[in-house]
RNA sequence: GCCGAAGUGGUGGAAUGGCAGACGCGACGGACUCAAAAUCCGUUGUUGGUGACAACGUGUGGGUUCAAGUCCCACCUUCGGCACCA
């Protein structure tokens, strides 16, 4: 067959006769079926566009056989750096890059045969989306989630402009090699740790991967513990975060972050130390947080000259700087327990430090720095408490003096939205030196990102270059004013698509809350794990945002996730170009078509776990499908004559309902490999029995056949339509019901059993269906490959697995 | 470093704590053919044995259990994420 002019016909069908557009009179019945969207990269559709988007689309045209009225819309995430820097490189202009990418990559998805409901398709760098990205920040804005606060940037100091994480390379500018410095930079920050507790306690509502839940989980990172105050001779308070009050009494010192506003005082209080204070915060601006927190990393520190008086002991304790406290974590300045933790513990060696031991282990000896829980000594009234007990009392008594509380607290960090470039949805605020922060008025919306703009770096965001976009007037006050020179996270844009997808076309609002709360949540969504902690979670916040501002009535975007592997390439590495291990699916697909190339890689890998790239499977499935074609039409040579049901019959059934039965269970589990797996058997049987049942009963076989390109329908849909009408029908196979499994024809008067004595493995019995434990015992001490190895022996225990396997444990 | 995964024949991969290796690929043998391709039928974890069979076998080392690829502890290797790649 060939499969290029089979798929283009099969497309132009459905195309025409709107197939895959969601039909809105059905919603009681949707399934809302999302793969995560795609950045428009210049290259061709990846493997992993193919693998992600290939085996889900399956998925969805296996739930439209069961009945539901599935939505399956794609677009695009077309804000981005790699569009921006490409521009750079090359003075492409990112639109015209980005628009010419997305062409490309829409008719090569179109060409994947996918079910995508293109009428809902959304761009969102196109004005009619990013206006209600817009939108979406100023709801946030009203709301107080949106705030503006300094923060660190990267800031390479040559190229003046601010570097992605991914731009820093060994602490140096990927582009020129300048040492990179953290610089300080006011920018916009949505409140997500206002939703921490809720994002933490909703993930036991949702049917998410137990490992991604877990990496959530731990990435908002709950502690209870206590904040303590210490006074600090400069008069001014140093809280600190402790998960370990009931230590308090072991402090050696203070230790704040290089960052902390105190410093400056510091500064002041301690001039001689001045310079070697500045000096150490200059040192850690070079340093990333996953260096400052390693563990391996040795440690450094500066003494400020300052000491703070301990809140129960009032005793004088050194304050010092050191990185291995974030600013952004808790308080920024921890209370240094050496002999009980094992960063303070090293630093406070490395600069003889005291150490104080306040904790004794429980029965046994104690080995500094000793961190698990134990009996406080040294620790005034509270000795001889332990654990929970000490940390409440010692917790309870510093709230009476008023030197501390209870405190909860959370790793997770608001998330910062703005950034300083071009590409991206601009930042609907105004800034009026009258009337400060002003939002733009809704009906303003969108602020649009004007084309003629300067993105090559020079110290400022791209767009404060632009007088055009910057001069405005203020919305509050009509005085002139300038607009934020910045531009919205990409996030911000993908962290409320599957909202807009339903109503793409919508020009009055962003989504209507009517036609949210039917199509939402999504079914399934489906994409990669390195997500999810990121966008997964700002999908998450961003819902529940909106629930609370009244715009939807639900608290969870995604009821189910599923997360696709990573194809790796033959090397078994990721693929990158600068590894030359890309395998581009063209090739593939041109020699093959669609469904042999969708086919294989659902065949050839698991699912969730993908792997290298090895296409020694290929030329197989494409024999498969030659099989399964000339077995169809030779069925529809046969007289549809009829005969009364044999053996033969009787057993290809049973193949036939065991398969539709596993492939039912196993395409719920996105485990596609086994789904197929089960249909070859079934093509085997169908070719095994084909002369004797064929002949005599034309008509069960042809049935049978036809059962055979329903099942096959999700997984190879050019081909089982065309099929289809090879069969003679004139419909869609898709408008088919995916078949039902007969329970009844699985049913089996006989099991076999595996016979163990003394957990090895001796024979194998057929047991008749519905005896009773002892019944089953009997048999196999009967068994004359058993009862030869039971003489002189007793029966100590037996132990019957019905319908699997019988252990006899004799001595 | 921290958080989260993965490791099974020559190979891709199957196995609700219950017969390890389903279904494929490859290899080997056979049928068809002048021959080849295609197709069809067998065999195929390793070792020993003519054989029935036996022993061993799921990264390494321990443990729990009548029974462990699966559960627990420790370790090794590889992969994903670590907040401005998306």
């Amino acid at each position: 067959m060939d499969m290029k002019s089979v798929e283009s016909k099969w497309q132009a069908k459905w195309e025409k006769n709107k197939q895959n557009v969601f039909n809105k009179k059905n919603a009681d019945k949707k399934w809302y079926v999302l793969e995560m969207f795609s950045y428009p990269s210049a290259a061709n559709l990846h493997v992993g566009h193919w693998y992600n988007y290939g085996p889900t689309d399956s998925y969805a045209r296996f739930k439209k056989m069961q009945g539901y009225e599935v939505f399956q819309p794609m677009g695009f995430d077309s804000f981005g750096l790699p569009a921006e820097n490409y521009a750079i490189k090359t003075g492409v202009h990112p639109q015209d890059s980005t628009e010419k990418n997305i062409a490309t990559m829409e008719r090569q998805l179109r060409n994947m045969g996918a079910m995508f409901d293109w009428s809902a398709e959304i761009i969102t760098s196109h004005e009619d989306y990013y206006k209600w990205t817009q939108w979406l920040f100023l709801q946030l804005y009203k709301k107080g989630l949106a705030y503006r606060k300094e923060a660190l940037v990267n800031w390479c100091p040559s190229c003046e402009t601010v570097l992605a994480n991914e731009q820093v390379i060994d602490n140096k500018c990927e582009r020129c090699s300048s040492q990179v410095l953290r610089k300080d930079m006011t920018q916009w920050f949505f409140k997500i740790t206002d939703y921490a507790e809720e994002l933490l306690d909703d993930l036991d509502t949702i049917d998410w991967p137990e490992k991604t839940k877990l990496m959530q989980k731990n990435w908002i990172g709950k502690s209870t513990g206590c904040e303590i105050n210490f006074e600090c001779e400069t008069g001014d308070t140093i809280t600190v975060f402790t998960t370990r009050p009931d230590t308090v009494f072991g402090v050696n010192y203070i230790v704040i972050a290089p960052e902390h506003p105190l410093v400056e005082k510091l500064k002041e209080a301690h001039p001689e130390k001045a310079e070697e204070i500045e000096a150490y915060v200059l040192y850690a601006a070079s340093a990333n947080d996953i260096d400052r927190l390693s563990t391996g990393r040795e440690k450094t520190g500066v003494f400020s000259g300052a000491y703070a008086t301990h809140p129960l002991t009032g005793k004088q304790v050194p304050v010092y700087l050191a990185d291995y406290v974030l600013y952004s974590y808790g308080t920024g300045a921890v209370m240094a327990v050496a002999a009980h933790d094992e960063r303070d513990f090293e630093f406070a060696k490395k600069y003889n430090l005291p150490i104080t031991q306040v904790i004794q282990k429980q029965g046994g000896e104690t080995v500094l720095p000793f961190t698990e829980d134990g009996i406080l000594v040294n620790s005034g009234s509270f000795d001889g408490l332990f654990g929970d007990e000490a940390r409440d009392a010692i917790a309870l008594h510093l709230s009476k003096i008023g030197k501390g509380c209870k405190k909860v607290n959370y790793r997770l960090r608001d998330w910062s939205v703005s950034r300083q470039r071009y590409w991206g949805a601009p930042i609907p605020v105004v800034h009026c030196e009258k009337c400060g922060v002003v939002p733009v008025p809704e009906k303003d919306l969108p602020v649009k990102l004007p084309y003629d703009v300067e993105f090559r770096p020079t110290g400022k965001s791209p767009l404060a270059g632009h007088e055009g976009f910057m001069n405005c007037t203020c919305p509050k006050c009509g005085a002139n004013a300038k607009r934020d020179p910045d531009t919205l996270d990409t996030f911000v844009c993908s962290s409320w698509y599957y909202l807009r997808y339903p109503e793409s076309n919508n020009e009055k609002q962003a989504f209507s809350k009517e036609i949210a709360d039917k199509m939402l949540p999504v079914d399934v969504y489906v994409g990669g794990s390195e997500h999810a902690c990121m966008h997964l979670l700002y999908a998450r916040f961003i819902t529940k945002a909106l629930r609370d501002m009244g715009y939807i009535s639900f608290s969870e975007p995604f009821k189910r996730l599923v997360h696709q592997g990573i194809i790796l390439g033959p090397d078994g590495n990721r693929m990158s170009k600068s590894r030359g291990n890309v395998v581009s699916p063209d090739k593939y697909v041109g020699e093959y078509g669609s469904d042999i190339f969708r086919l294989y890689l659902m065949f050839g890998f698991s699912y969730t776990e993908g792997g290298p790239w090895n296409d020694d499977g290929i030329k197989s499935i494409a024999k498969f499908v030659d099989r399964v074609e000339r077995l169809v039409r030779k069925s529809t040579e046969l007289p549809a004559n009829k005969a009364e049901l044999g053996k033969a019959e009787k057993e290809l059934d049973y193949v036939k309902n065991y398969a539709v039965k596993n492939i039912t269970r196993d395409v719920e589990m996105f485990s596609f490999n086994t789904s197929l797996a089960r249909l070859m058997e079934y093509v085997n049987a169908l070719q095994k029995y084909d002369n004797e049942v064929a002949e005599k009963n034309g008509a069960f076989y042809k049935a049978c056949v036809e059962d055979l390109i329903r099942m096959l329908a999700p997984f190879a849909p050019h081909l089982s339509e065309e099929l289809w009408e090879i069969v003679g029908k004139k419909t869609s196979v898709f408008e088919e019901d995916y078949p039902v499994c007969n329970e009844a024809a699985l049913v089996k008067a006989e099991t076999e059993y595996a016979v163990q004595v003394n957990s090895k493995i001796k024979t194998k019995m057929m047991i008749a269906e519905g005896l009773s434990d002892e019944e089953v015992i009997e048999l196999v001490k009967a068994n004359s490959d058993v009862a030869p190895l039971l003489e002189g022996k007793s029966i100590k225990k037996a132990i019957v697995v019905k319908g699997r396997l019988v252990n006899l444990i004799v001595g």
